[in-house]
DNA sequence: AGCGTTTGCCAAATCGTTTTGGCTGGAATG
DNA sequence: CATTCCAGCCAAAACGATTTGGCAAACGCT
């Protein structure tokens, strides 16, 4: 026989299709007894309901998407996006402990894609300014979580973040703790809540001690090459700075090739650090990183993603999380204590 | 309004809701210019099919999963499995093409997953032998197509893979040009089809000379340590070896750990090679890899799970690839050539 | 003209759930 | 004793698509 329906479990339960459903899903008055044979019949009959039937009639497709707005730069290919995967699956994990799935949206996907899937929420990483993806969220009423907030939105959404104002004027004062400290900051064109955070708390830094600020862009999608144009520009134009702060690592480590080919010492002669990832654990020398549990990001974008499900209706609610600092071996801290 | 239905557009366009399904999906006979009349209407009420209708009607969902049958071997967090990020993007995105969408199963998922989760079809990377995760799809008739085949599996399966028997040998021949060579092999107890082929290419190759087969395990979960340990034996009992393949890339990171805290040096006094993924390119040595390209791996299994899916009763069909050796820091033609 | 075939369209059935509204019979209330 | 209430169950109506079967009109052939 082929799969069992509900009609199947009330003819063998010796009750209605309504029983069966109200026994299953818990709704309506049955008497326990009765519940209790339907959920044997269930179980010997190996029923499982259909979830596109069960979708149709209550117009939720327990799906929740993942998206990653940044997109991948594929400097060198492998591993390049690989907080994403951290990310999904922790997000993925946890969706399915509440019985959602987790459709997982690939990297440089088109916004447009979200009028095409049926699903019940979404979560997007790292939205930039005037974002795509969450215009088209919008657009279709899909509820959806942030990591990272949206740059300029007008009120606050619904999103998990990290204190990046926090975090930067720690890492600050972390290479100032090397000696006398002249930081810049290389950042990316495009804005995300981390990069305008992070301008922020460097501006005030410097602006406290009476510093002229450094700050350097290029375009995230040049990658290795940006970070390097960037870094070589930025040993042109100011050669008395001797730390830098480089979020984004794909420019981490092309700053670090421009140092090298400067014949900069690091950390002696510039101080370099990155958020982390990967690339900062494995590049060669380590680079020093404002590290963020992406896992505990993940589970906690679903969770507030699952609440705005249960009630469309509340107040957005966001939160934020406390970083790292990871010392290793591109600041001098690190030369001092290791 | 709310979103419009198949009924909308029918009024719109002045036909039946038949007519409106036949002219969208291609089906039946219609008119030439009624069908443009429907897409018109369709285009401009902004219709879209409701997923779950037609689904119920077709029982089919247009989702496909992904899942890693091998465990999240957490060494040390980050970018464990990011080999597995980059399959699933790249599936994800040859799988939208086609206009399906794709679930990511979290790594360390229970096999019974799939009897609740209503997919079309799924892909599962590196089975091992009687692999849980395939046994749940074959008792739900679920359609799918393995990334490395299942070893010891009774009839040919859909499958992607590499030649791993080729590459092998290869690798073996690659470590004899830095002269006279004794090599061993690290494998994980369990079994997936890359470490049963290279397991066998490395005994013929052996065997051809007249040498003795070193052969160490260590269990896939312990990782980093499990490598270390596994080395740390190899030495100890067969210090003539001087070349090691170890496929899976935490045991040859740990291997590394271990011929470092024994005074060894690599390559000189031991060769080393792996799977590439992101800890053979940025560990410190860099280690030599037998290298495949995952996108295009993926890319084909999804192919071959829709032509599956086009017609189940078609003969399942197979797809080997060819590996490239990438040659690093850890083997000593590097050294001559680099 | 008569007959069979093809074309173009449609009404109604169908998929498997949830939900609505109503029906029973016994307990509680007056 | 009559009335109201409620627990416990059910038949039928959604949900929005596809598919089945059929009905006219147009066409081709003798």
């Amino acid at each position: 026989m082929s799969r069992p329906t509900i009609a199947d479990v009330a003819a063998e339960a010796g009750v209605s299709k309504t029983t069966v459903s109200h026994a299953l899903t818990g709704q309506g008055r049955v008497k326990e007894e009765t519940t209790r044979r339907v959920l044997d019949a269930a179980e010997r009959l190996g029923y499982r309901p259909n979830m596109m039937a069960r979708g149709l009639r209550t117009a939720r497709t327990r799906l929740l998407a993942i998206a990653n707005s940044v997109p991948a730069v594929v400097a060198d290919g492998a591993g390049a996006l690989s907080y994403y995967m951290t990310v999904a699956g922790s997000a993925a994990r946890t969706a399915l402990r509440s019985g959602y799935a987790t459709i997982l949206i690939p990297p440089d996907a088109a916004p447009g894609i979200f009028s095409d899937i049926a699903i019940d929420g979404a979560i997007i990483l790292d939205p930039q300014t005037a974002d795509p993806f969450l215009a088209a969220l919008r657009k279709r009423h899909v509820p959806f979580v942030t990591i990272g907030r949206e740059p300029g939105a007008l009120g606050a959404g619904w999103c998990v973040d990290s204190d990046m104002i926090d975090a930067t004027t720690r890492l600050l004062d972390h290479f100032a703790l090397g000696g006398s400290c002249r930081p810049a900051l290389i950042l990316t064109e495009e804005q995300r809540s981390y990069s305008t955070d992070a301008r922020l708390a460097y501006e005030r830094w410097v602006a406290q001690r009476g510093l002229p600020p450094v700050v350097v862009t290029a375009h995230e999608k040049r990658a290795e090459k940006g970070g390097h144009a960037a870094m070589s520009r930025l040993l042109a134009a100011h050669p008395q700075v001797n730390a830098v702060f480089v979020p984004l690592d794909p420019f981490a480590t092309g700053a670090l090739h421009a140092l090298a080919e400067a014949g900069r010492r690091v950390p002696q002669d510039m101080q370099v650090a990155t958020l982390d990832g990967v690339r900062a654990q494995f590049s060669v020398p380590a680079l020093t990183a404002v590290s963020d549990d992406m896992e505990a990001f993940a589970r906690c974008a679903v969770e507030l993603l699952l609440e705005q499900l249960a009630d469309p209706a509340a107040t957005p609610r966001g939160v934020t999380m406390q970083s790292r600092i990871v010392v290793r071996d591109t600041t001098l801290a690190a030369a001092a204590t290791g």
